[in-house]
DNA sequence: ACCTGAACACCGTTCAAGT
DNA sequence: ACCTGAACACCGTTCAAGT
């Protein structure tokens, strides 16, 4: 054992911006959006706001940074299969930014904001050129490519984002199939005049799997990229 | 001239929930997100927090009444033309949810958060109620309803959140075309080696109109439902 | 039943002062 | 150059007290 007991341990490492951003996505992972202040950060780190303000200009940049971190990672994925076609490449590109956000559900609100910006933060360009060099390659016109890896991107972020903010609704104790079970049965009661729809599909919620149905609808985007543009 | 000179002008109409969320509309409108804080709202409204606390359980109730108000408004609609096909109802309905979201950028983010709730919120299954009827109407199996109007009211939100955060970067004073054509520039001085994608459509970015673009995205989603599912 | 307004706990951020 | 920690302005929310 060490002779040194002290109960508010001191840092050992010196503090960094990286080792800053490491305990931000920590803290948004365990915690959720709000769990991450400057107070909980400063004990986290053993240090005072001052400190964090000296490697962070303010929470959006500790917040972008912190978004950056975890998509760079999913874009770094390998994509050297060779026989891969650019659609196994849009599949698996889509279906990494879709886990990430479903490991780290605040990354949705985040990727929302950093869309703006003037022009773009520095995530979401990269993301868009990931996209887009794949569109370019599944031979259509190149007029096309603006729209087509711009629906791309907005499906992905749409879809994961609504299931990130499922999986925030789920309480936790209350298991997925059981939460779907208890949706479906809502939909199943409403009235059949004012939402005839919401019934009928009311089984196919019970039922389905995410990642699954998120593949099909990224399926349907390429079927209507290469239909509507015969190169 | 009326006889009271009072500063603090004494509220006429007694208070309301309406009265309430009208005047929160108004501050998102006119300032954003950050502009509707209790103390602006009591302010604007003349009377104290209690008050409000009176009528409205906590902030998120009232974020959501808000967004409710907008968006019924918008599914409000009226849609018998009698030649209308299910495609142009969907072009309509979701042209007027890009256009609502450009009037209220908050929207974008109110309905991210909206999408949550267990199992939902009241806003979005009516509008994923509107989809799927006019989905149904397309004549595709049943068994591609639901992935279907997932992926249009997906593409919508991502696409018409895309747009209010372009809107919200743009600087007032600054004029739209000036901004596309500062971030097409910005575009095309990219390392052509690591963004190439960008920089081939930067001409196209620079010209395109985002209604248009956006009905354009459309459209490839409502090619895709159809060539992928022949009924 | 409806409203008042002081008070509470908490937030992001600043800054004079230390090493 | 890097860090400390008290202080500031502001936030959502509560609640005893009034009418």
């Amino acid at each position: 054992m060490a002779t040194r007991t002290s109960r508010t341990p001191r840092r050992t490492e010196a503090l960094s911006r990286e080792r800053i951003v490491e305990a931000a996505v920590a803290l948004l992972d365990a915690e959720g959006e709000s769990g991450l202040t400057f107070r909980t950060l400063t004990e986290r780190l053993a240090t005072g706001p001052g400190a964090i303000y000296w490697h962070v200009a303010n929470k959006g940049e500790l917040l972008a940074a912190a978004t950056d971190s975890v998509i760079a990672d999913v874009l770094a994925i390998e994509h050297d299969e060779p026989s891969d076609t650019p659609q196994d490449e849009i599949r698996t590109l889509a279906l990494g930014l879709f886990d990430a956000i479903a490991d780290h559900p605040w990354l949705s609100a985040q990727l929302a904001v950093q869309l703006s910006g003037s022009p773009w933060g520095s995530v979401t360009p990269r993301i868009f050129e990931s996209f887009g060099q794949r569109v370019a390659a599944l031979g259509v016109p190149e007029a096309t490519w603006f729209t087509a890896a711009s629906a791309l991107m907005h499906y992905v972020f749409g879809a994961a984002g609504q299931n990130a903010a499922n999986a925030r609704a789920l309480e936790p104790g209350v298991d997925r199939a059981e939460f779907l079970h208890a949706a479906a049965t809502v939909w199943e009661e409403l009235d059949p005049g004012e939402y005839p729809f919401m019934k009928s599909i009311a089984d196919q919620v019970r039922e389905h799997d995410d990642r699954e149905q998120f593949l099909t609808g990224v399926d349907l985007i390429l079927t209507g990229i290469t239909a509507s543009n015969r190169a």
